[in-house]
DNA sequence: TACTATTAAATGTCTGACATTTTGACAAGC
DNA sequence: GCTTGTCAAAATGTCAGACATTTAATAGTA
């Protein structure tokens, strides 16, 4: 007997439920976020597609569907005859689309990922809105306009925080579309995840959030000046309180504006 | 009658043909280089699924894996009752690392997707250098020399300018991965088709080769001596000589170091 | 010990059927 | 003429069961 048919299937306990009327899309989301929230170590065995199929209630076709999408972003591997198992976080595909929607709805935050999200942005985010300013033309220019008039209206009230975050995202992609270049555009989805977990763990005072309106305002302003070095200034002093608001957030005061380091060995 | 059961079929007739014993993979990979080869124009309705399974002669299981992959790649957009089409360029996932697979095999290269990720290069590259000169361990530097004495042993034999250019891939991504930032380093999976396009089609001249090889070694000398800023401008040097060598092999002289400007509208 | 055949477990594929979503045609009613 | 409801067709989504293939462990044998 090799089958733990009746056993508590601990490996199956770190799941959250579906509902009853679920597609191949939600069963990947809770499978992908059990990962993300980090119930599994890399290395550990996935469970094998008859237990999905048996906990969740669905057909075979459904969970190896589920599965394609999570083999599709990096976060397991899948043989014939051996099985799943979860990829370590150094081949996670961060920059997949998919991936920053499952992120994005996380209730705990991978902090890991958090940092190396916002170290990348760090590095990167002044650069494109140097290139931004150099390429905007003016629908870019409408785009920035619009969102940053969302962050003004919505700003304060704790009512319309999600839409004030939505704003937030919509002004740094508009910024990175405004690259005018498709590789960067792309890169703006990882946006989405760093800025919403900011918003919704951080408890601003209204002065801290005028100042940041105003640093983004002053984003906008040098792109639409064309003036690349200001536009690069002022997104780090975009960043900058940002990681201020960071490190208010989080108990622990890491050093979030340097470059962590980990990921020693891998292979 | 609504069928075209009996037509020339049209819409079929950019695919490749298919191994007899193919799995849903290679078939993914011969529908990803017919999109990628632009036989299909942004909005195109993709042929049905039973019509794949009637022209490749497998069964509906294993287009409907295939399409799936398509579909979250970006590639294709689906819709149940609707069908299946060509999504706009600036909707495919450039960074995932399917796609940089599917793009690498490709005989006839897509002109404005290698210039835009040799354009993503020329803005980002020199900087992610500077990163890895003040991050690079032991490892870093090993897996760096590695790769270099590699392109120096295959340099100039035309019998190994496959492994010359997988050398190259190599070096440039240990430079990226040697930044010890997850998302920089997911960004390295760019370079493979953008590098072997390059080397495939270029005819280098001896001496060109001796000049590429030595600005290489300035890199990772760089790196090794943790001069971030001596690593930013060897990098660009070896931009520079890329560009040089692309500019020639291709007939048109397009401006392959500006940031192409492009996609307008796009909702 | 070393090698081979067997068996079991897990994923990969095939087939056929039914469910769901979307669109268009058509007729009834105002 | 215009709207509205109903129906059918087309396309993708899901289910169920069977078989194929790959992999690893096991038992048997020289």
């Amino acid at each position: 007997m090799f089958h733990e048919e009746n056993g508590p299937d601990m490996s199956l306990s770190p799941l959250a439920s579906l509902s009853p009327d679920a597609d191949a899309r939600e069963l990947a989301t809770v499978l992908a976020r059990a990962i993300l929230s980090g119930h599994w170590n890399p290395g550990d065995g996935f469970p094998r597609e008859l237990d999905l199929c048996r906990h969740f209630a669905v057909s075979r076709n459904l969970v190896r569907n589920a599965l394609a999408s999570l083999t599709s972003a990096g976060l397991i591997e899948r043989s014939a005859g051996r099985g799943s198992w979860v990829r370590e976080i150094g081949d996670w595909h961060l920059l997949d689309p998919q991936m920053s929607v499952w992120m994005t709805g996380l209730e705990t935050t991978h902090p890991q990922l958090m940092r190396e999200i916002f170290a990348f942005r760090l590095s990167a985010e002044p650069h494109v809105a140097e290139l931004a300013a150099q390429a905007a033309d003016a629908e870019d220019l409408a785009r920035l306009e619009r969102a940053w008039n969302g962050m003004r209206d919505s700003a304060g009230d704790p009512k319309r925080r999600n839409e004030h975050a939505e704003c937030d995202v919509a002004f740094h992609a508009a910024v990175y579309r405004a690259s005018h270049n498709l590789v960067w555009r792309q890169m703006g989805h990882l946006l989405r995840p760093s800025i919403i977990a900011l918003i919704q763990h951080s408890q601003r005072r209204a002065g801290d959030l005028d100042d940041s309106l105003e640093r983004h305002r002053r984003v906008m302003e040098a792109i639409r000046l064309r003036q690349p070095q200001a536009a690069r200034l002022a997104t780090a002093q975009v960043l900058e309180r940002t990681a201020d608001d960071l490190s208010k957030a989080s108990s622990t005061v890491a050093s979030s504006s340097s470059i962590p380091e980990l990921q020693g060995p891998g292979l």
